[in-house]
DNA sequence: GCATATAGTAAGTATTCACTTAATATACAT
DNA sequence: ATGTATATTAAGTGAATACTTACTATATGC
């Protein structure tokens, strides 16, 4: 029998790497040789690893939601009470919204949705993204006795919304960190409970 | 005397087609031969308009700018009362948004934010818009009794963080048109009003 | 008509990029 | 030890791309 395989070891090694590339590049200005170097590999032993540049691009893609799902799963199970789960979100959202350029990833997949993988991938994220923060919208509101006019729904999506300016507004220093911070945080608690505190 | 330049008039003339190529691939994936073959004329005449490829991704920007404001002027002028011209706009832009990909251009811009001419064209553009919704609300808000709790400035960055996820909900078929429309009317008119009719 | 600068044509160039190939070295099961 | 598939190295390739150059044609003021 030959040496066993380590592709799959491998490739959940150097996937954190390759995805904070495509966050500083985005998909076009990422060349093969660039995420070649920053993992200390030939660009060929990627190609061992991933079909192509797109299929890199794509297993970033599902890498970023999943980290962020996990780092959100991390926060809530400190949180007992939906209320508190909320305010966690929020308040962790407000300062780390943008943190690792995962926007680019986001904004460079959408202008290649005409490409059926990516426009796939793009589209599952956001589903799951909009799906997971209207669950945690309803189950809050539920405990609340007065409901803002906005469906769950549109809530979810209007955060979203929110979270890319937010990412903006960063990227370009439109506002000051904190001023940064406290527009998302009350813009977000005034869209999900109706009051901006 | 040699014959006259008509070199702004071409260039003129060209732009609305420069932008929309900008507009259907974003920057990196727009190639001149593209630009060219679409406008009519070979490649070194393009170069004769403009010094390179980034001046004509700046004009673009310009111009995509310039046209909404036109386009915005055009709506408000035939609205007397402040509180009608925030609901023609918003019923303006829930319909229109994204209409032309010009987001492709945006988003790509964004990317391309280490550049410093490129950032300063989307920042300047980011900041005269956010400056011009901002009026509109105050303006909104001072005839209203009544006032949501959140600032104006807020609520002109939330409104833009609206009309950016509205873009990609467009774009992924996140949700059907009527659907889009009503999302982004009545979070827009909740946003400003305190109000989702 | 003539001088002159612009408009347009066609081909070219240097570079970059995604991806490949050929070759050698290495590790593991038997 | 040996066979066999994996790991790594190094060089290469064809296509695409931003930008250029050399040349011809044309329009305009005198």
């Amino acid at each position: 029998m030959p040496r066993p395989s380590q592709i799959d070891a491998q490739r959940k090694r150097l996937l954190p790497i390759v995805c904070q590339v495509f966050s500083e590049l985005g998909y076009r200005r990422t060349t093969t040789a660039e995420l070649a170097r920053r993992c200390h590999v030939r660009e060929n032993i990627l190609y061992r690893l991933w079909r192509d540049k797109r299929a890199m691009f794509l297993a970033a893609i599902d890498d970023i939601f999943q980290s962020r799902v996990d780092r959100w799963n991390q926060i809530l199970a400190k949180r007992p009470t939906p209320r508190q789960a909320v305010e966690a979100m929020v308040a962790y959202e407000a300062k780390h919204q943008g943190e690792f350029g995962f926007y680019r990833v986001v904004f460079t997949a959408l202008v290649e949705a005409d490409d059926p993988e990516i426009r796939k991938a793009i589209t599952t994220m956001y589903q799951r993204f909009h799906t997971r923060i209207q669950d945690m919208i309803e189950t809050n509101r539920e405990l609340d006795q007065k409901t803002p006019g906005i469906s769950s729904d549109a809530t979810a999506w209007a955060i979203i919304g929110l979270a890319t300016v937010s990412n903006i507004i960063r990227e370009l220093k439109l506002l000051r960190p904190r001023q940064r911070e406290e527009m998302f945080a009350r813009t977000a608690q005034y869209l999900i409970q109706g009051d901006s505190r």
